[in-house]
DNA sequence: ATGTGACTTCTAGTCCGTC
DNA sequence: TGACGGACTAGAAGTCACA
């Protein structure tokens, strides 16, 4: 799993966590609705000013969009 | 404390942790030489392309390079 | 409410150099 | 070894129309 894809799938799952829309992240981060859909689908590597709106938006830190997923190995551990 | 400045402190941190000069760590993470100095003076906002890129050489995960810095306060909680 | 292509603009990122 | 400038190219950032 390359660095985009963890990205996406966190910014997808932080969104609708917080029970927003594409469009409406979009319009409160600022940027534009294709492009948030566009992240989602991994098609650019964002920028970290760009990473760091949307997490201000979504109400987490930065760095937790990047936190690779877990596997289900973990569910296994003590 | 803005992102850019974030990443430039953990990234000087790292490098400097693994004793290589900007200059490895432009080679070995395949990007400019004064690119990696750039980054340090936060003048540039690097994609998490990048990021992952020099994370791996520093051998650390990509998002602790986004990690905020400790504050003195944080040195006196129990 | 989202996916996608085509397009333009802006900045990330490269490459040359000097201090 | 690192700071910094200028000129350039690649790709992110942003917009629109249509499905």
């Amino acid at each position: 799993m390359d660095i985009r894809e963890l990205f996406a799938k966190n910014l997808r799952q932080a969104r609708k966590e917080k029970g927003l829309s594409q469009e409406e992240l979009a319009h409160l981060a600022e940027v534009d609705r294709t492009y948030v859909g566009a992240l989602e689908r991994r098609r650019y590597s964002v920028s970290i000013d760009v990473l760091d709106r949307l997490a201000t938006v979504l109400e987490v830190e930065a760095w937790q969009l990047l936190l690779p997923a877990k596997t289900a190995d973990d569910f296994n551990r003590p």
